[in-house]
DNA sequence: TGTTTCACG
DNA sequence: ACGTACGTGAAACAT
């Protein structure tokens, strides 16, 4: 028995074309010894480790361009007229991605006068009268053209290593049309990016109308003249040799005469040596990982530091240095409250000691120079630094640079968690975390000692390098101030929130889970009887077939993978049938119960605390985030969820729970930062902001006429305004039309047209500059805003618009938990604050010290920084954190 | 590992 | 004509 034959045709061109625009952010972080670009390349080849894997080829071609003249241009000259030449960046890449193929075992060929797409034309129906399946790669939708039941045709979306697959189906239900038709489409419609023209006015919707009626553009030429009077009609006659020629165009020739035979194509494997080679000249080191390249080899990559053990004599000298000295604490696993040192080093001067031996941080020199706030250290993660140090008896100060905080102000867009990534971003050759530790069953710490410690010195060392060159580009973005004075000061202040931690009262979330466990199997009973059938709740896949085939509910929603069946759909079908409303109390209650009871207990530690992680640079907008778990999203808006909050107490008898919150920060924001008059003048004087809208865009004269429901409808504008407005989003939130949305924000910004000035100004800003930044000048990069894709685009807007507002809050806050950690302090309080979120403070504080946390706390807050507007706070206290509230 | 759902601001 | 609200984390299911 024969194995049936695969063959893999990549397109050359627009796949590096893809790869280079994809990884164009990073274009100078990629750059090999002798100064070539290599982002393209990369991105290339993490393309082909997917692809191969997916389709295990027998046979693999590459095709490229051989030139800019073709048949094509020939037949029309302006051809492609208006693109862009290739940047000289990825121009230098394409003789190394050919070098690459080749040592891949992946033939490549190119064929003067034709294009890439007619290579892949031909071959791939040479394959397929071959009975081949064949699999086409190309960033390039005009080849779903060659789609046939042999032939899938995989477009990149989003980068290159995530492709759509066109079968015959997937193109009849994308585009209503079959592969044959997509030429009459593109003859109809024409190309921008092409530049050839079409006929006039008529797009992808009205071509593929067309030719549903007339199935190809000759039949429709025929019929032409039946045709109603129409403008369409007039455009259809008028270019209809434009049309022809356009459908010639767009039509990939598969008769190239291609001197290349399919039995050449075999795919060979790679080269290992000479990959190995390729690999380790342009630093992949990734790739050559997942080669499998023995561990000592890239251990190899990774020079050797000459360190010294960490021991009595190295710690005195440190202790002795006046010098900053730069300070690693290693711990193995995923949450630093809980896991072991296994290794330290410091660099000092041109020393560096390291160690495995923990016990030495009970020697008194060292103890002593991390405790001493003016011995200047550098590190990467202030915080978790502290906080490991805590429980081995050290109170860490000190700390001037932190280059994860640095490195993440510098810019919020990929993920700077990990200090091998931040390295290799300027050029150095540390591996990631996993990449040294290795993951999942094989993650484990080196048994060479030596390995780790080297490691160890090895970041010491770049921190040490790179910290000036750091910290001047932060003061060229006008970012010192916001690391001074908020992020690195914040670092400290979050590191004790998190030791300090929250008690749980573990007996009450017991009783919880005792009762909701009760109503559930109600509930389920209930469900089942309704149903009349027993099936798992949790699962949409199965709920979904009771409700909609079985019930044959209406089906309001689909979701890629079936039917939707969550709350908005659910309210739909509400009065439809009684298990509707079932369902909904029990998704309410499984959810209380699975992530909160539940999940919770699992994270109190000895201590009958919760310790939370805060992420001080993983949001866009300057937000925190908590994990381990997550105490930012701690129910409130429904009661039963609410209880939870009763199990959040003070650590000690007599003492409360105190909260304080901002109100409506990210309007008093908008206001403040768009300037505009009615807006502020609301918050001057202190009116119910959502009312004053209401009054403001439904045209009355006092918010006594406003109704409840205006005022549903204004607050719901009012946070649309906030998160990027769009029509269409505002009616699914408040269930109006379009039409009727579209109205309510025409009216809100003739009321308030300083908004409006905003936010056209702000996309301005963010199109000019390449990024937006809040009122301490954090940054967001928004490199879609000048996107060809039209909802990409529109993202990029709508966050262009929001995240001043919302990270311009978050700093607010900030500043304020700053201030206040300060204040609690200087006057000697016991109160402790606990936790953030978002706009709100929660403190524990004996009793008696309630009364001047009610005046100090708001007080600090409102000053924190100085708007047009005043910032307002309300607060509240109790027994526990149900009360505060 | 990805998808869906839902908790919060 | 395009298809959406902004920012998060966790649990459960399906693959």
């Amino acid at each position: 028995m024969t194995e049936k034959k695969k063959l893999l045709l990549i397109d050359g061109n627009s796949v590096s074309f893809r790869a280079f625009f994809a990884m164009h952010n990073v274009l100078d972080k990629f750059v090999s010894g002798d100064g070539i670009h290599t982002n393209a390349l990369y991105a290339f080849n993490n393309m082909l480790e997917i692809v191969l894997k997916d389709e295990k080829p027998t046979h693999a071609l590459v095709a490229f361009d051989a030139g800019k003249t073709t048949f094509r241009t020939e037949m029309f000259s302006d051809y492609k007229g208006t693109r862009a030449k290739t940047p000289p960046e990825l121009m230098e890449q394409l003789p190394l991605i050919q070098e690459l193929l080749n040592l891949r075992g992946i033939k490549t060929y190119e064929l003067k006068n034709y294009e890439a797409d007619d290579i892949i034309g031909t071959l791939s129906k040479e394959a397929d009268e071959d009975n081949m399946d064949v699999t086409v790669i190309t960033g390039d939708r005009d080849l779903t053209q060659l789609t046939t039941d042999k032939v899938t045709v995989k477009v990149n979306v989003k980068g290159v290593t995530e492709t759509e697959a066109y079968t015959p189906e997937h193109v009849k239900e994308k585009l209503g049309i079959t592969p044959e038709q997509i030429i009459d489409m593109k003859g109809l419609m024409g190309d921008n990016s092409d530049h050839y023209p079409g006929v006039e006015k008529v797009g992808e919707k009205t071509a593929i109308k067309l030719l549903n009626e007339y199935d190809t553009m000759e039949n429709l030429y025929e019929h032409v003249d039946e045709m109603k009077k129409s403008k369409l009609k007039e455009h259809l006659i008028n270019d209809k040799d434009q049309a022809f020629l356009s459908k010639k165009l767009a039509t990939i020739n598969k008769e190239a005469p291609i001197e290349i035979k399919l039995t050449d194509l075999e795919y060979q494997g790679d080269n290992q040596e000479q990959l190995i080679k390729f690999y380790q000249k342009l630093g992949f080191n990734s790739f050559l990982e997942r080669m499998n390249v023995e561990p000592e080899q890239t251990q190899e990559a990774l020079s050797e530091i000459k360190y010294s053990e960490l021991n009595d004599e190295a710690a005195k000298n440190i202790l002795n240095s006046t010098e900053p000295q730069t300070l690693i604490i290693e711990s193995f696993g995923s949450n630093y409250h809980l896991d072991p040192i296994i290794g330290l080093a410091v660099k000092s001067g041109d020393n560096y000691y390291a160690t495995t031996d923990i016990s030495i941080l009970e020697n008194p020199d060292l103890k002593a120079w991390i405790e001493d706030e003016s011995k200047e250290k550098y590190t990467f993660d202030n915080k978790k630094t502290i906080a490991l140090l805590h429980r081995y008896g050290c109170d860490l100060k000190g700390v001037s640079f932190d280059m994860l905080l640095v490195s993440y102000l510098l810019d919020t867009n990929d993920n700077k968690s990990d200090i091998g990534i931040v390295s290799q971003n300027y050029g150095y050759n540390l591996p990631m975390e996993e990449e040294f530790y290795g993951k999942g069953v094989k993650k484990a710490v080196p048994e060479d000692d030596h390995v780790l410690m080297n490691f160890l010195s090895q970041k010491t060392k770049i921190i040490a390098e790179l910290k000036d060159k750091m910290m001047s580009e932060l003061k060229d973005n006008d970012q010192d101030s916001l690391y001074d004075e908020i992020e690195l000061p914040l670092s400290n202040v979050l590191a004790e929130m998190e030791i300090k931690g929250v008690k749980v009262d573990a007996t009450r979330l017991k009783e919880m889970e005792n009762t909701f466990a009760t109503r559930l199997t109600e509930i389920e009973q209930k469900i089942y009887k309704e149903a009349g059938q027993e099936f798992n709740i949790n699962s949409p896949k199965q709920l979904g077939v009771v409700l909609f085939e079985d019930l044959k509910l209406p089906v309001i929603k689909k979701t890629k993978t079936g039917y939707s069946t969550s709350v908005d759909v659910l309210e739909k079908l509400k009065d439809k049938s009684p298990v509707v409303q079932m369902v909904l109390d029990y998704r309410q209650i499984s959810k209380i119960q699975s992530t909160y009871v539940v999940g919770l207990q699992k994270f109190i530690q000895q201590d009958n605390k919760i310790h939370t992680i805060y992420l001080q640079t993983l949001t866009q907008t300057g937000r925190l985030s908590s994990i381990e778990p997550n105490l930012q999203n701690i129910p409130i808006r429904i009661d039963e969820g609410r209880q939870i909050r009763r199990a959040f107490v003070p650590q000690h008898e007599d003492w409360e729970m105190f909260s304080a919150d901002y109100s409506q920060v990210e309007l008093r924001v908008l206001a403040h930062i768009s300037g505009d008059e009615h807006m502020q003048e609301a918050f001057k004087e202190d009116y119910d902001i959502h009312a004053h809208t209401a009054m403001r865009i439904f045209g009355l004269n006092s918010t006594e006429d406003v109704t409840p429901d205006m005022r549903r409808q204004a607050k719901a504008t009012n946070f649309g305004i906030v998160y990027g407005i769009s029509d269409y989003g505002l009616s699914q939130n408040i269930g109006i039309t379009r039409k009727q949305a579209a109205a309510f924000i025409d009216s809100y910004f003739e009321q308030y047209p300083g908004v409006k000035k905003y936010m056209d100004d702000i996309v301005k800003y963010a199109r000019e500059n390449g990024y937006v930044e809040t009122i301490m000048h954090r940054r967001r990069y928004l490199p879609d805003i000048h996107s060809k894709n039209f909802n990409v685009r529109n993202f990029a807007k709508r966050t262009a618009m929001n995240t001043p507002i919302q990270g311009s809050a978050a700093d607010i806050i900030k500043v304020a938990m700053i201030n206040m950690q300060k204040m609690l302090d200087k006057e000697n309080l016991q109160a402790n604050l606990l936790l953030q979120v978002h706009d709100e403070m929660i403190f524990e504080a004996p009793k008696e010290e309630i009364p001047i946390l009610e005046k100090l706390v708001p007080s600090v807050m409102d000053s924190a920084v100085k708007l047009d507007v005043p910032l307002k706070v309300e607060s509240a206290h109790g027994k526990t954190w149900y009360e505060a509230k």
